[in-house]
DNA sequence: TTTTATTTGTACGCTTCCGTTCATTTTGCT
DNA sequence: AGCAAAATGAACGGAAGCGTACAAATAAAA
């Protein structure tokens, strides 16, 4: 976990780093944690082996960074909610595209695959997952129906209820299909339609 | 795939085969694909090694058949929705409360980690998947959906569309809980709860 | 009892991969 | 230019696991 942190001065150190932190992930991604391999992940870095066993302790380490890395990109995406002068519904809305554009990438799939089957061997990355992604997202729609509560636009008996329902109605059983599935994918229009025709719902089912 | 099907007339045969396939099934959903070894699936249904593969052709081999087996399992789980003469709502209530039991369930939800990672090595096991699982689901809810639409109970507009948004609301995020989480579960009552919250839900959604 | 199918244990060849060592070379910094 | 940090390639030990071969033992069926 420390490695890389030991401070390096020459930027191609840093450059090389982040090389194989992409290398990693490409190859955990597709093969999984027990196919993926660590030369082919130097070699999709271009880098010696033992250049990647000179910044990261061991496999676990490297696979433990990158689950970091990609849980911190989660994070950051889902962080964003300030409410602006808009109306709920076009916060809404704007929430839902958000959701599905982000949870739809390829790259969030393929995550999600592979992060699962490894929960048994490291119960502690899935629940930096929980606290990264879906966490993150219910508390800000938390706060965010709260405060539309509080200003009498709908009606909120359990605001952690409402945010769980307000996903559920907008993914559906869509992560499954992605998942499971492949080349599934939704055009911009039938993302749009879907966020709206589960948006619509909420407000019907919270409406004052 | 038709190793087994040799017809064997010993009972005493298929017995063992019977106990691989529940070894398997214990060691693949406890440690994955890869991590999972022959020798461990033989130790624990009390087998020589090669016994298990005069039954079985190979590793992917007997993976694919312990998948088979789950997914008639929830197959057969998913078919039973005979509407009676209860109400609407009763039968709503019924297949949220089986949905959300047999989900919830540890094997299913480990069956489910499991599965994800293995899609990309072999896509054609996670469409076997979506077959007997979800796509059977849904078809089922939308079957009933369309009576209950006819006989004018509900307004629907879309029976597929608002069958998925049912087993949204029922499900929510809970199965990203269950799946990157661990010894999350809920009481019967909770369940209920649940159910009964979703299915309200979803009928205001959908009156006449 | 004899015959036949099935099971077992052991051992083997083969491959893959982890993580390390070491001598050498390259690179960036001052 | 000179020095120290970093990167390289090749090779190695060791472990693990897949799938097979074979001879011996066991159990069912005739």
């Amino acid at each position: 976990m420390t490695h890389p942190q030991a401070r390096t001065n020459r930027r191609d150190s840093q450059r090389k780093i982040a090389e194989i932190l992409d290398a990693a992930r490409a190859e955990f991604f597709q093969n999984g944690f027990s196919a993926a391999t660590i030369e082919a992940i130097a070699a999709r870095a271009e880098v010696s082996k033992v250049t990647v066993y000179s910044w990261f302790k061991d496999k676990d380490n490297l696979f433990a960074q990158v689950v970091r890395q990609e849980c911190d990109s989660m994070r950051r995406n889902f962080a964003v909610d300030n409410l602006e002068d808009r109306s709920l519904r076009a916060i809404l809305l704007h929430a839902a595209k958000g959701m599905l554009d982000f949870l739809m990438r390829e790259e969030m799939v393929r995550f999600e695959r592979i992060l699962a089957a490894e929960v048994s061997r490291d119960p502690k990355i899935g629940e930096y997952f929980l606290d990264n992604g879906p966490r993150t997202l219910l508390a800000a729609l938390t706060r965010l129906l709260t405060m539309a509560s509080e200003k009498g636009e709908i009606r909120v008996e359990d605001p952690l209820v409402s945010a769980e329902m307000f996903a559920g109605l907008v993914m559906g059983r869509l992560d499954l299909f992605l998942r499971y599935g492949q080349g599934v994918c939704l055009s911009a229009e039938d993302r749009q339609k879907r966020a709206e025709r589960a948006v619509d719902a909420w407000l019907l089912i919270h409406q004052v």
